[in-house]
RNA sequence: GGCGUAUAU
């Protein structure tokens, strides 16, 4: 099996999505069962193809073998069903699942975020935190969006003390995710003290500035920043 | 044990 998942991994991988649900049926054919990683790649050949009915057929044949239960499994399904837009879907995978992980709760908080529903992740945020499940960076991207999308400088500066609690202000991406957040809340002033405190300023921080100066109308600032990022020899984008 | 899942502009 594993050398069946080689080559549905490489299918999906190299973008050959309809070629990896043949490998999928091809290995069945031979009498060879997927293992949860094939499925995880044939979901993922699925959400790369938009066939949500595809998507549909293999979890249902999942459901079948019992695999249904299977840690990455269920996160590739929310993440699918998410994607899809199928949000009710996703919810009853999420409670579904036996056990779940950083990765289950930070998948449906970012499906809920880009669909709008900000304030639903908030609460799905606390109760992550209630159960004892720690936050990572990716996370915290996620819910700090939702701050700026709603905006919500409160809830923002809230999740922003849970970053410094976990040591994770100089994190590259959480930090370019606090500067969008403040700039977005309309605080351009919090955004640039978050942005000077990074001792390794990468693209993408200086992107999170750049977008906020544009936000506020500061095209001085845009352009000062612009040549400021030149002369620190970073290449922008 | 490894491989497969969430991630900004």
């Amino acid at each position: 099996a594993s050398t069946w998942n080689a080559l549905i991994a490489m299918s999906v991988e190299h973008g050959c999505a309809k070629q990896a649900l043949e490998y999928l049926q091809k290995m069945q054919n031979e009498g060879i069962k997927p293992t949860a990683v094939s499925f995880v790649c044939a979901l993922k050949a699925c959400l790369s193809l938009n066939d949500l009915e595809e998507g549909q057929k293999v979890h249902t044949q999942i459901a079948k073998v019992g695999m249904d239960s299977d840690l990455y499994i269920g996160n590739t399904l929310i993440d699918m069903y998410g994607k899809k837009g199928c949000l009710m879907d996703a919810f009853a995978v999420f409670e579904m699942m036996q056990k779940r992980d950083v990765v289950t709760w930070t998948a449906l908080i970012s499906r809920l975020v880009h669909h709008g529903l900000e304030l639903d992740s908030l609460v799905l945020f606390e109760q992550m935190r209630q159960q004892g499940m720690k936050p990572n960076q990716i996370t915290f991207g996620c819910i700090l969006k939702a701050c700026a999308n709603l905006p919500a400088l409160e809830q923002g500066k809230q999740v922003h003390a849970l970053v410094i609690e976990q040591d994770l202000e100089l994190d590259w991406y959480v930090a370019s995710a606090l500067i969008d957040m403040y700039s977005n809340c309309g605080t351009l002033d919090r955004a640039c003290v978050i942005f000077e405190r990074l001792p390794h300023k990468s693209v993408v921080t200086w992107n999170a500035l750049l977008a906020g100066y544009v936000q506020h109308d500061l095209g001085l600032k845009v352009l000062q920043a612009f040549r400021h990022l030149e002369q620190e020899g970073i290449e922008p984008d």
